[in-house]
DNA sequence: GAGTCGTGGGG
DNA sequence: TCCCCAAGACT
């Protein structure tokens, strides 16, 4: 019976080579919780820092919920997708507000909770609860396509729920926590997208892609992305050594992270013809560039952002109540410090320094 | 279903 | 240099 190779083989490979990472000591729902959310669409080594930090410095959901967002948005900076984040406090909130700070036990119950999909879900309730949900992440995806030689297209979602349905059969009842460790670590290990090591595979013998050659080509994904091309300016207006910056706000990349004075253009424009906010442009005898960056070119997954900054020194104070900043206000070089930022602005920021 | 949301590493 | 994609979720 190939389910019962492929589920033992499975169990006995993750035995032996299993990592030894944090949250696997532990049954905490919060902590298991946290670990989840910190590595979805992330790889282990990108994201363990951070669940250190997030662990440390909040042991508990009580006081994860009681923090400022700001805290929680600058713990996070610089791991990405910062919605995360975002959910990942709203619910801390919920768990504490609404379910005595308890997370429930049941997938469909876990499924309500804000940054808690169909993955993650079942994930929680496996790992904290020993429930039989499997889980279907890309690893999973990888791994049962390969073995059974689903050439679909994995962008379709009847692909998805086809070998959902086969980790549905294939998780045991008895511990199917260590089933779905086992088959998302034998996938970021050894079933890995290029070039995984199949000359020494447990499941040379049964794996339909390697039989067929199709290892290189399955799974098969048909989605590309597209990317447009964006240009930053960022002006950054020192005044009696106070920076305007403001927080971005929705339907953007950064949600909720801080950011000089932009101005975004459509193509690559020299400073003498950047639309310059009022308080600048009236005021032009009272100011000074006293920096000019290199042109930063900074790769999102669907953007390619080009983007330079000036450091603009009034030489004279002025009354700042006749100057419109819309939504921007003044921070001192410490608070920014305490600021949530981009990496493209940290990066600026750590080299202006040195 | 399609588009969007980061950052870093690897081929 | 460019493309892929990584323990996905949301709109």
């Amino acid at each position: 019976m190939k389910s019962d190779t492929i589920v033992n083989g499975l169990l006995i490979w993750y035995d032996k080579h299993k990592r030894d990472l944090p949250w696997r000591k532990t049954l905490d729902p919060y902590k298991i919780w946290i670990s989840e959310i910190i590595l979805q669409q992330t790889r282990v080594d990108q994201g363990l820092p951070y669940y250190t930090k997030f662990i440390d410095k909040y042991p508990t959901v009580h006081d994860l919920a009681s923090a400022p967002i700001d805290e929680v948005l600058r713990l996070w900076q610089g791991l990405g997708y910062y919605s995360r984040a975002r959910n990942l406090h709203r619910c801390a909130k919920i768990v504490v507000e609404n379910l005595d700070g308890n997370f429930p036990a049941e997938r469909s119950s876990l499924l309500k909770l804000p940054g808690v999909g169909p993955y993650t879900s079942a994930a929680i309730a496996s790992l904290a609860f020993g429930k039989r949900e499997a889980v279907v992440d890309g690893n999973v995806i990888r791994v049962i396509a390969r073995l059974y030689g689903i050439k679909e297209d994995i962008s379709e979602q009847k692909t998805i729920n086809g070998i959902r349905a086969i980790a549905d059969e294939l998780i045991p009842s008895k511990r199917p926590d260590l089933f779905n460790q086992a088959i998302m670590e034998f996938g970021a290990l050894f079933c890995t997208p290029n070039s995984p090591t199949c000359d020494s595979c447990i499941f040379m013998d049964i794996c339909d892609a390697r039989s067929s050659s199709m290892v290189a080509s399955i799974p098969f994904k048909s989605k590309k992305v597209k990317k447009r091309s964006r240009f930053f300016n960022y002006l950054i207006i020192n005044i009696q050594e106070k920076y305007y910056l403001r927080k971005r706000g929705e339907k953007d990349i950064w949600q909720g992270l801080f950011e000089f004075y932009l101005l975004e253009t459509q193509s690559d424009l020299p400073f003498d013809q950047l639309d310059l906010p009022i308080g600048l442009s009236r005021n032009s005898r009272f100011w000074k560039i006293t920096e000019e960056s290199k042109t930063y070119k900074h790769l999102l997954t669907h953007q390619t952002i080009f983007c330079k900054f000036y450091e603009i020194k009034f030489t004279q104070e002025i009354g700042l109540d006749m100057m419109n900043w819309e939504e921007y206000s003044l921070y001192s070089e410490e608070e920014i410090e305490l600021l949530p930022k981009s990496i493209l602005i940290d990066r600026y920021l750590g080299e202006k320094i040195i």
